[in-house]
DNA sequence: CGTAGGTGGCTAATGGCGTTAGCTTTTCAG
DNA sequence: CTGAAAAGCTAACGCCATTAGCCACCTACG
């Protein structure tokens, strides 16, 4: 009689970024999540190892849509309007989503289930990049500078942790012509 | 007859740091931190009042002793010497001390507790900006820009963020070059 | 149309944790 | 010397993750 509650992995992790996105990181359980699918906590291991792989795979999820949506913005762009694009579309992104961010991997390169997603976005970096003509390592640090940045910010402003989000936009603003001035001149 | 463990609050923050130095925040816990001053765990609760609280002190001691550190680096330089040595600086306290940056608060200024700290560490910044004169919002953009550098770069590298540890300190000392061309370019 | 197996759900139970209550013992001021 | 505050303890509660074992549904195959 009663209906199957007809669960995924993917609904589940669904499920779990929903929690995130309203109560943040720290709210995440499986008792909460459990709840929202409106399943007992047990029956989630049919779809998921532990707390732990969920958590991995939310951060999977999220890297995963970053590295999308900044894909659509970047692509026909070049220099530096594709580089003011991908910064400003990375701040964009984690001003949507305050809470998820806290649950994106800062060491994608190092899990094994989240390396290609890591990967792609390092790859992204670096396309966006291409036109500038770096070469080996300058490369590589360009693109460490560029993460740097857009990183700190957004983990600085995603936390409140700037005293008064006024003129947050300037030094934003200020930041990528910093960041762009710097890689012309070095060209 | 039984001796007294003679805790304080200070004791069980220098414990509970230890703890994360060595095994990092997610390995904090009440018991963990019993166990190791040599104590039932529900004795903490004479000297914190929660968990919570535990973990506001240890934040406000890690901003103390960056701050306090970094103080001293600062004290008798000025210019882009000063500025270099802070930022150097930032780095090096969290190569020392990798786990523990995890739990230095990102919003000082939020928290009743850690305000006074944040505020100081804010005003050692600007302090090591003064030569520059720069004047109203200008110092409160470059003190920003100045922060999402170092956090940014700490907390990635912290966290084992950069895909390898090779040529890291060049790309530190790229940044530090980046900010003071721009601070210079700006005065 | 039926039936066997796999899948997805359930309840019960365990162990670790934070926290509270209430008791005992140490310490030390007067 | 004494009494009370301070600092420890044990017991107990509830929440959580996790495991074991059970049952009902769905489906593929006869």
């Amino acid at each position: 009689m009663a209906v199957r509650a007809g669960l995924t992995t993917a609904k589940v992790v669904d499920a779990a970024l929903e929690l995130v996105d309203e109560q943040g990181v720290e709210a995440l359980t499986l008792a909460a999540v459990a709840a929202r699918t409106g399943v007992a906590t047990p029956s989630l291991y049919k779809h998921i190892g532990s707390l732990g792989d969920l958590r991995g795979l939310i951060g999977l999820r999220v890297m995963e849509d970053m590295t999308r949506r900044f894909t659509e913005t970047v692509v026909g762009r070049s220099g530096d309007e594709a580089v003011r694009a991908l910064m400003h579309a990375y701040r964009a992104y984690v001003q949507e989503h305050p809470k998820r961010y806290a649950a994106a991997p800062m060491d994608p390169l190092h899990d094994e289930l989240q390396r290609a997603a890591g990967l792609k976005f390092m790859e992204l970096i670096l396309a966006t990049l291409r036109s500038y003509g770096l070469e080996g390592s300058d490369a590589i640090h360009a693109t460490r500078r560029l993460r740097v940045i857009v990183h700190g910010f957004a983990s600085i402003e995603s936390s409140g942790g700037f005293g008064l989000p006024e003129g947050l936009g300037d030094t934003y603003d200020q930041l990528v012509r910093m960041y762009l001035d710097d890689l012309r001149g070095k060209s």
